[in-house]
DNA sequence: AGGCAATATGACTTTCGAGTCAATCGAATT
DNA sequence: AATTCGATTGACTCGAAAGTCATATTGCCT
């Protein structure tokens, strides 16, 4: 984002690499924004898995192995840091909705695209749809900004909607309340998803897409797009 | 819950009524109860509307028109509400799989019974879904409650979801992940529904379960149950 | 080696809201 | 009207966590 990222100067190991996840850095001007990120990777992983208000700011200084004075080099406060998830997931969103267009086809397969892209991209950042469920602790600037790209966000998605019941690829329902229904199972995502644990992100992302598009019941199974499961016959336990 | 409500004495109305929803009550010894659930009614519309963290009990008792410390004659501490309104949520579950059970049918339709039911009354009390997304903040004991409270919901739910599979009327999914992703729907309600909005509880229950049982797209309608729309013809917009 | 600039520290201040309590109020009873 | 006792108040304490800053440390450069 900030034009050149300094290239070159890449044999240069000799730094002190004290720190767990500290100072295993390459450059030295870039330094601030990797250990930045550190930070907000950090941050968000807590606030994903315990919420934002239940995560102290020493509790993230601590799991980076610096104070807390230290990480207030990087970040301005702890609303700056909610507010940057809130941005990376509506970025999220944006490179979804553009995968899925460009993708083209019906209304139904643009939104299973977009699902899949986005589910998928989200569960490599948690801490961006952990920050979604915390409106209200933004500052009142930049909660002005959150509220005009979920505006912008859930207006997109209606209108994909819309399209696939014009189109006759989506059943007519009430787009808005699919909208919200569909938001609330992503937003819940790092409340039980665990990123070495038994699926992937993209099989969650996968299996997920298929629930929301196809959901449970046996004629919905496979309308959306290609076949995907390998062994698609029920294995049924013993009844 | 407690015995007989004490009918009778009924035309009374000399009390004060000095306060917007306080005091316009009935009998006597009844008056507690009837103000802590005034209590926890209003935080829980709080609760649900902009987070628990984001509530103080200020807020509640001035929404209230009393004071923060008559709050505390009704309820011990912050802690205590959030983990009333989990009890709650689970009681409400808990009625809505009997009522499920009950029903019979097959997975599929106990499960959209369920659903349904389950939903429609957390419209009734937003606080109480609101409340499922602050495990964090309970206090220790009760911690292991709501715990104990989730798994046995959990496990029970997946169960639904496998004798679906085993008898047809469920497609193959992962029951774990359907599970999480219907929670999350049910979950994220109360930062949508509003109570008087255009949409009724019923309809919100109705639409939402149609949703999670048979998905978007087309070729899913209508395989739980009987119909229930009235005119189920496509209201496409003008293409 | 020595000096310097950037970085890190931890003790500090500040803020906010939970929870307390002595004083006050008010309504039923006598 | 006076008494009484529970209900109510609001000013208080207290704790936790955000955010600050003077000092210490680090590592780079000459």
């Amino acid at each position: 984002m900030t034009g050149e990222p300094d290239r070159g100067r890449s044999a240069h190991s000799s730094r002190s690499l004290r720190l767990s996840r500290w100072n295993n850095l390459n450059t030295n001007e870039e330094i601030q924004r990797l250990k930045r990120e550190a930070v907000l990777r950090e941050a968000g992983q807590a606030f994903g898995r315990k919420g934002y208000h239940n995560t102290s700011l020493d509790d993230v200084a601590r799991a980076l192995g610096i104070s807390k004075g230290t990480l207030y080099n990087y970040v301005r406060d702890k609303q700056e840091i909610l507010f940057a998830f809130h941005q990376l997931a509506y970025d999220l969103s944006d490179r979804a909705f553009a995968f899925g267009r460009a993708q083209g086809g019906t209304g139904a397969e643009v939104l299973r695209a977009i699902l899949a892209h986005y589910i998928e991209l989200l569960t490599g950042e948690l801490g961006a749809c952990g920050a979604l469920m915390e409106v209200d602790a933004l500052r009142p600037e930049d909660r002005a900004e959150a509220a005009r790209r979920r505006n912008a966000f859930e207006a997109a998605f209606v209108a994909i909607i819309e399209d696939g019941i014009a189109d006759g690829s989506i059943r007519p329902v009430d787009p808005k309340l699919a909208v919200f229904t569909f938001m609330g199972a992503i937003n819940w995502l790092p409340r039980w998803y665990v990123p070495g644990g038994r699926l992937t992100g993209n099989e969650v992302a996968e299996q997920m897409t298929d629930l929301l598009m196809s959901g449970l019941t046996v004629a919905a199974a496979r309308a959306g797009k290609a076949a995907r499961l390998p062994g698609s016959s029920a294995r049924a336990p013993a009844a």
